[in-house]
RNA sequence: GCGGAUGUGGCGAAAUUGGUAGACGCACUAGACUUAGGAUCUAGCGCCGCGAGGUAUGGGGGUUCGAGUCCCUCCAUCCGCACCA
């Protein structure tokens, strides 16, 4: 009975809360009668005592006290591993370390859901696994805490962001620690608290104060630089600095003033001011990025989006591409991933060469992969936003391209991209000199052309470049073949092996050999170079935002300044809103006194959500540090991260921008590898399901309604088939959406249409499912075990419940193996047999293997077969056992500590050694060999472990059984693999 | 279009080096103990077949004594990138 009415209270709750889909229904099953009776039971104490739940928190209690209560039992070992300091962590010289990392979460309003602890659960089995071999662990956690979400909601409630992030942040926290994590809280990192962003803003101050040196491939200082322009200007300087860097003599550099040095300097640095083109929004006041804009409008709150230039603070992350990509082959990395950044980073190797424009004192300079087809090319191909379109375009063509021209630089980036299909350009008139044969060439505008890629112009070689091709088919351009092979009538031949022909002195070369002779001939003739191209560019470092790190500059005659390091941090300001200025400018306009004590305006745009993440690793070596961003000695000692575990979702931001940051401070000499993960694990997302019933919404138009929250969501949006709508209880979702009483939902054939979609778990789609309730019911442990064993870490899977009660009952069923009806230990001292020694060293070996390649789910199999196989022995040793729980204290540290305790120890499990397993308990005294004829296993035969093979095969092959399946044939060949199988073939 | 990954029972999955396909768990079926059971225990459980047996790892082909695993080819799904010259 007691178990009875709890489970129904719990059913009934939900009810409550409108969630009818995907649960169970309550009428139904073969005990009708029983089952109602319950269900009004619960009604009745649901609805008129307020006492269900001190009465359903004593029904579990007590049901719960013949067991092992998980209840009490984590909660005391949770407070005790806090109290006692257990996962402290100090720099210990005499142990190997070990740095396990999770990517740190941002605290979002909706709180944990079960998704994120699947990786935190994982590093966590590594790290206590590490530990108990002897490691040196450091498992540390924190909050990525500045971001878009709490602005907005600041700006929408008026409340400081600060605060939502504090709440969010407790709540994360609470959630964290109900879990059972190793983390040591003391090196908590929160990127939003200015002891933090202190050091964020120290580090922004060394790449402002740094260059880079192309033939020492590192970062300088910036002192380097200015001695070098004092004594040769920047003539045969390698560094990376700006397109538009004119060249400079020691003398012209004498003669600059201050400011003009300082504007010559921001050429250079690492961290610069530059202008950009932008997408604005006047409506929202920043800038937003190319997915935020939908048709030329802001997706959110549909306001107008122009194009713009802009003043922008950037990285010069494009100087490290080269060592970003190679860097990828030293790293164990998944190899996806690598080429998520390989591809984004985009080297390709080519050459830049110019070409005349005829009739005009210009030149065109383009970037060619294939110079070897420089012979096929029959006009040129210039952006729209080219500035040179309107130096060139002749009166007769003006309009056309204006109008041309308009329409295309006002259409979003994303626009322009899901457009590709549709051929577009015009002729400016003008024409350009192919200087390999002085052909004059037409010059035409065409969206096609990148402005942000090589030089923003391209020769066209239509017979070599489907694009190309495309474009003159539709314009009716020539198209001639220059390297043999394909079939121009049909298609672009863009393969890259063939002989070269047409092409003067080229001719008869293979494309390989041809590319290398032009590069040498335009180098020889001074028309261009060999160059090797990124398609990366340099990433913005400023957003027009109130909620993000205040950048430590000021500005004096219009040049940016660092502020000095002793004003570090720079406090981010108290402000009336959230919200731009009046006259545009970003919320720190509206701060107070926003200049230096000198009076100097301090910068108000505030760094990008990257920015903290892209160091925080290092911080937690040495957190609490406020002389440096860590000290030296943790640096040396904590060196990288041994392992990292997150989302792939980061491959092309926070993890590319972490390696860049991390390479520019070993450069400098302030961190100690170059690389900061040495491997990286994605673990897969938990996907949660979204539940939705439509309703009518004035003409042809529906509006669907989450089942699960109060969030109205496109109608269209969902997969009709997926939703089972015979477990709708639309009168249940009317009284619980009061609001809707009244509204008309669709009904079909007497059923109301509803879907459902697995996706990604947001608190706008309102699915998020927490592990509260799972803790809440199963405890802890039980949680933990089950995320694991849901499959692969790597994959992404939909969250259900389905099998969490196979691995409650495991927990149960390993602390009654040692547990008598009162709850105490009940093992014997005799010593093991041999079957129950083989179990368990065979179980240490496999837990050990596969933590060690974190296949965490075969684990959890592993040690129920382990109890399964042991209580078929009946095994109540105390020597299996033991390590046993030694074993299982990774995944299910809560349970392996009380036994543990109640084992008689007086330390905690987490000090134990992890037990040492041998092969000779393992092996087996005989073999049952499989015996397959064709391949195909017909029957079984047991042999003695060391059998030879000669003897196998003579044992096979007298046996009367396989008789039967040679059917009178005599065997051609018989193949025995010793331990294995035994194959014959007839 | 390009790049990557994945396809195995009713479901989540396992098979680490080419060697008994489906471990482990869920669900399901039958039984035991029960006032009761969503507790516990026992047994069964890919599909077809009463059975002997046949058949089966997305489809087709190949290598091999032997293929989920290696090779070729096609299909489907998911993810990333997407006019990068």
């Amino acid at each position: 009975m007691v178990w009875v009415v709890r489970t129904k209270i719990q059913r009934e709750e939900q009810f409550i809360n409108g969630i009818t889909l995907n649960q169970t229904y309550f009428f139904g099953g073969a005990n009708l009668f029983y089952q109602k009776a319950v269900f009004y039971l619960s009604i009745y104490l649901l609805y008129y005592t307020r006492k269900y739940l001190i009465l359903r928190r004593t029904i579990i209690e007590y049901s719960g006290m013949a067991e092992y209560n998980f209840r009490e039992v984590e909660k005391k070992w949770q407070q005790k591993w806090a109290q006692d300091g257990t996962y402290k962590t100090e720099i210990k010289e005499d142990k190997p370390k070990f740095y396990s990392l999770d990517m740190f979460p941002y605290p979002s309003g909706a709180g944990l859901h079960v998704g994120h602890p699947l990786g935190y659960i994982a590093s966590d089995i590594v790290s206590r696994f590490k530990r108990l071999k002897g490691f040196n662990v450091l498992h540390p956690m924190g909050f990525d805490a500045f971001g878009l979400p709490a602005e907005q909601y600041a700006i929408q409630t008026g409340q400081h962001p600060a605060i939502t992030t504090e709440q969010n942040i407790a709540r994360y926290k609470e959630q964290l620690k109900k879990i059972g994590f190793c983390f040591d809280w003391d090196r908590e990192v929160q990127t939003c608290d200015p002891s933090y962003y202190k050091w964020t803003q120290w580090i922004f101050m060394q790449l402002f104060n740094s260059w880079y040196n192309t033939s020492a491939d590192k970062a300088e200082p910036i002192e380097s630089l200015i001695g070098y322009f004092e004594k040769n200007g920047n003539h045969k300087l390698t560094a990376a600095c700006d397109e538009d860097t004119p060249s400079i003599t020691a003398a012209d550099w004498a003669t600059y003033s201050d400011n003009e040095k300082q504007e010559f300097l921001l050429k250079y640095r690492l961290a610069y001011l530059a202008e950009m083109t932008v997408n604005w929004c006047p409506a929202l006041g920043t800038v937003l990025s190319n997915d935020e804009v939908k048709d030329g409008f802001s997706e959110r709150g549909g306001h107008p989006v122009e194009k713009k230039k802009m003043m922008q603070w950037m990285m010069r992350i494009t100087a490290y591409a080269s060592r970003l990509l190679d860097g990828l082959n030293t790293i164990d990395w998944p190899e996806p991933l690598k080429e998520m950044q390989r591809h984004w980073i985009g080297r390709s190797y080519g050459a830049e060469l110019t070409f005349d424009v005829a009739d005009h004192a210009l030149e065109i300079k383009v970037f060619t992969t294939r110079i070897d087809t420089i012979y096929g090319v029959t006009y040129m191909a210039i952006a729209p936003e080219s500035e040179l379109v309107d130096m060139i375009t002749t009166e007769a063509q003006k309009e056309a391209i204006k109008a041309y021209v308009e329409k295309a630089v006002n259409r979003s980036e994303r626009d322009r991209m899901s457009d590709v299909k549709t051929v577009s350009g015009v002729f400016t008139g003008a024409f350009a000199i192919n200087p390999f044969n002085g052909e004059k060439i037409q010059i035409w505008v065409a969206d096609y052309v990148l402005a942000g890629y090589g030089t923003g112009a391209v020769m066209a070689v239509p017979a070599h470049d489907s694009r190309d091709y495309a474009f003159a088919k539709h314009f009716g351009l020539e198209i001639r073949p220059v390297v043999e092979g394909g079939n121009l009538e049909e298609e672009a031949f863009d393969g890259k092996e063939g002989k070269i022909i047409n092409s003067d002195f080229l001719n008869g070369l293979e494309v390989k050999d041809a590319i290398q002779k032009a590069i040498t001939f335009i180098e020889d003739k001074k028309l261009g170079k060999g160059k090797i191209q990124f398609r990366m560019r340099d990433a913005i470092f400023a957003r027009q935002r109130y909620w993000g790190e205040p950048i430590p500059v000021y500005f004096e005659n219009g040049v940016p300044h660092l502020m000095d390091e002793q004003e570090l941090p720079l406090v981010l300001p108290e402000v009336d809103a959230y919200l731009p200025t009046e006259d545009g400018a970003p919320p720190l306009g509206r701060a107070k006194n926003w200049k230096t004590a000198g009076g100097s305006p301090i910068e108000m745009s505030t760094m990008p959500g990257w920015a903290g993440s892209s160091w925080y690793f290092y911080r937690y070596m040495d957190a609490q540090n406020d002389t440096a961003f860590a000290d030296r000695k943790a640096l040396d000692y904590w060196q990288d991260v041994d392992l990292y575990i997150g989302g792939s979702e980061h491959a092309t931001g926070h993890l590319l921008y972490a390696r860049f940051w991390a390479k520019f401070l070993f450069d400098r000499g302030f961190a100690p590898k170059e690389e900061p993960f040495k491997k990286l694990v994605n673990q897969g997302m938990i996907q949660g399901r979204s539940n939705y019933v439509y309703r009518v919404s004035g003409q042809n138009t529906y509006v669907s309604h989450g089942l699960r929250g109060q969030y109205d969501t496109a109608a269209m949006h969902v997969d009709v088939a997926l939703c089972d709508n015979d477990m709708l209880d639309i009168e249940g979702f009317k009284k619980w959406r009061s609001d809707l009483a009244n509204a008309e939902f669709i009904l079909e054939d007497g059923k109301y249409i509803c879907g459902a979609e697995v996706e990604k778990m947001s608190k706008s789609k309102y699915n998020v499912v927490t592990p509260d309730d799972i803790i809440e019911n199963y405890g802890a442990d039980t949680l933990r075990m089950y995320e694991m064993f849901l499959g692969p870490l790597e994959q992404s899977k939909p969250w259900n419940t389905n099998g969490i009660d196979g691995v409650y009952k495991f927990l149960r069923r390993f602390w009654r193996m040692l547990m008598d009806e009162k709850g105490d230990v009940h093992l014997s001292n005799a010593a093991p047999s041999k079957d129950e020694l083989r179990v368990l060293h065979k179980t240490l070996k496999k837990i050990e293997e596969d933590v060690e390649r974190l296949s965490l789910n075969t684990s959890v199999s592993t040690f129920m077969i382990a109890v399964n196989e042991l209580t078929a022995l009946k095994c109540n040793a105390r020597k299996i056992m033991e390590p046993l729980t030694i074993a299982l204290s990774p995944f299910a540290p809560h349970i392996s500590e009380e036994i543990w305790a109640k084992l008689g120890h007086t330390s905690s499990i987490n000090d134990a050694t992890y037990p040492a397993w041998d092969e000779k308990y393992m092996v087996q005294d005989s073999i049952e060999y499989p015996i397959a004829i064709n391949g195909k296993m017909r029957m079984k035969m047991e042999f003695a472990a060391d059998t030879p093979a000669q003897e196998v095969e003579e044992a096979v092959l007298a046996s009367s059984e396989l008789q039967k399946w040679l059917e009178g044939k005599t065997p051609r060949k018989i193949i025995v693999v010793p331990k294995k199988i035994v194959n014959i073939v007839i």
